[in-house]
DNA sequence: GCCGTTTTCGGCCCGACTGTTTTCAGTCG
């Protein structure tokens, strides 16, 4: 049986849906929903440390019961306690918590007083009056209902940070025009730069005249209000992207910032720190007591907490406010550091420009060198390049850098791997390539056991350099395909292949907890663009925001090198 | 249900907005 971290997860969350609906104790509902978070972002299986022995309880905010209820899981592919609730409440009722409006408190009461379980039974009541004899159901709630029971039940998206941080953009710039606008900046998880975000969450500091809120609430792609107040409004746009703003005055900004920024968990686990030393953090200010020490900025919140500042893409209760305190916080990767890209295709493959464009937009980008990485026979829906093709490609390429000023391309190939782990090229091919990125393109639903047998075989082969895109994720499309990261991890460690963070905005695979298990092995990453166009060469910004989740610096990631250097650990294992 | 620089019991982050409330509960972030 094959149990994973994010089913025991699902288990738990679904376990603290139900118990809410029950009315459980808050903090005991909280716990599961805090154990449900530490799996998920966890790099090892909980099934591996279950067999090696290992104390759960060490993890944190896993007790006893719930490390008993892990090794259940592991062991039974099932939770009792979850079994029981599902017997005890009916598991529809979750239905209901989807709906905006509704919360444990009233899926109970509709429960108890209705007999109401489905969104079905719930129009139903709604049509036939009886919602309305319910105490606290007044017209406008009805209302709300009605509208969102007439729409399709519209699940809130998570959108790529790719197609979501330009409108955040373009809506900040938009706010900053109003009157008595001070600073407005993006906080929430854009601002920590998570691959996804479910909506856009915005700062604003302003002076007291201010008309923001008023060009908030009537935006040009504006669809509807949810919420108008003094103080924090909600909207959502045309094209259904909720959008949040926060206003404070001038002077309490970087603590309304801190707070929008999250994460909650990181918030939660300050202020229980703070709170300890009889210190309270909250949106408008850092305070002892009635007085404020800290408000204008976050650098002056973690001062006041004895505390270096901690990024935005750390803030995840993870380690980096042990890691502050330690004074062992990362030197994060920043993206003028990098020096060239290590996967791009051209007009050769499935790419839309030339080596010679490629080469002049990668140079006007300030970078030393460039690596081409076309695809290789295998992969014919993108044209992949025969032996014969990929040799003349190397001849222009030589021809190309005898000509070329100030950058190197490099010569490569994204060589498929096979199904039975050996590579789209032969031995006498990659020795004359620089090097070679290797990557999985088909077979994707084959068991774990097989995909990571694969990779490892793969990775026998000297000139295998590089692995692409590890998982073989597309974000909201594909889930990655079932793969022993621990073991890959180990065995890069062992032979020195280096990783990809590939910054595709669907892919940003490696995803950040894999970035740092890697780091922790002292397996090298190259945070690549993968570029089909000129333009793709921009996405570098997208991979080193991942980077920086995953806690690389500038050390880490091998395109930050120069070119000689490079090139020594490229040619390292031959 | 977790957790410990007052503690193994008694806390658990903190506040805005809405609706229907005459003082606050529910929902949301």
């Amino acid at each position: 049986m094959n149990v994973t971290n994010r089913d025991i997860a699902a288990a738990f969350n679904e376990i603290a849906e139900l118990l809410d609906i029950e009315g459980a104790n808050p903090f005991r509902i909280r716990a599961y929903r805090n154990a449900a978070r530490t799996l998920l972002s966890y790099p090892k299986e909980m099934q591996s440390l279950v067999d090696e022995g290992f104390d759960l309880t060490s993890l944190k905010t896993i007790g006893k019961d719930l490390a008993q209820k892990i090794t259940e899981m592991v062991r039974s592919g099932e939770m009792k306690l979850l079994n029981d609730l599902k017997h005890r409440i009916d598991p529809e009722l979750e239905e209901l918590l989807k709906i905006p409006g509704i919360g444990p408190k009233r899926v109970h009461l509709l429960y108890e007083l209705l007999r109401v379980k489905s969104i079905q039974a719930l129009k139903k009541a709604l049509e036939n009056g009886s919602l309305e004899r319910i105490a606290g159901f007044g017209a406008k709630l009805l209302q709300t209902l009605r509208t969102a029971l007439g729409k399709k039940t519209a699940e809130r998206k998570r959108y790529r940070l790719y197609d979501i941080l330009p409108i955040a953009q373009q809506i900040t710039d938009q706010l900053s025009q109003a009157k008595g606008v001070i600073r407005i900046e993006i906080a929430g998880s854009i601002r920590r730069r998570r691959d996804t975000a479910k909506d856009i969450d915005l700062v604003a500091a302003c002076e007291d005249e201010s008309d923001i809120m008023g060009r908030f609430t009537s935006l040009p792609d504006l669809h509807s209000v949810v919420m108008h107040g003094p103080t924090r409004s909600s909207i959502i746009l045309k094209n259904g992207m909720h959008v949040d703003l926060r206003v404070v005055s001038e002077n309490e900004f970087g603590t309304a910032l801190h707070h929008l920024t999250g994460s909650k968990a990181h918030n939660i686990e300050l202020r229980k720190i703070a709170s300890k030393r009889g210190i309270k953090i909250n949106e408008y200010g850092v305070f002892i007591g009635e007085q404020k020490i800290a408000s204008n900025s976050e650098t002056a919140l973690y001062k006041a907490l004895s505390m270096p500042y901690i990024a935005p893409e750390l803030r995840e209760n993870q380690g980096e406010i042990e890691a502050a305190f330690n004074n062992t916080l990362p030197y994060l990767i920043q993206s003028s550091q990098i020096r060239g890209d290590l996967h791009v295709h051209t007009a050769y493959s499935d790419g839309m420009n030339t080596l010679e464009e490629m080469a002049t937009a990668a140079q006007a980008k300030g970078y030393e060198y460039l690596a081409i990485t076309d695809h290789t026979r295998h992969l014919h829906i993108a044209h992949g390049l025969d032996e014969n093709r990929v040799l003349e490609q190397l001849e222009q390429i030589d021809r190309l850098n005898g000509s070329l000023e100030g950058i190197r391309l490099l010569k490569s190939a994204e060589v498929d791997i096979l199904s039975d782990g050996t590579l789209d090229l032969s031995d006498t091919v990659l020795k004359q390539l620089d090097f070679a990125v290797c990557a999985v393109h088909y077979r994707f639903n084959i068991s774990k056991k097989e995909q990571t047998y694969r990779i490892l075989k793969a990775m026998e082969n000297p000139y295998f350099t590089i692995l692409a895109h590890p998982t073989g994720r597309l974000l909201g499309l594909r889930e990655p395909y079932e793969l022993d990261m621990e073991a890959i991890i180990k065995e890069c460690a062992h032979r020195g292949i280096i990783l990809e963070l590939n910054s595709q905005p669907d892919r940003l695979d490696l995803n950040d907890t894999h970035c740092r298990m890697a780091k922790e092995a002292g397996v090298k990453i190259a945070v690549s663009t993968d570029a089909h166009s000129t333009h793709d060469l921009e996405l570098m910004e997208m991979g080193i925001g991942q980077a920086r989740r995953g806690w690389l610096e500038k050390k880490d990631v091998i395109n930050t090198r120069s070119l000689p250097a490079l090139m020594k650990i490229l040619r390292q294992r031959r």
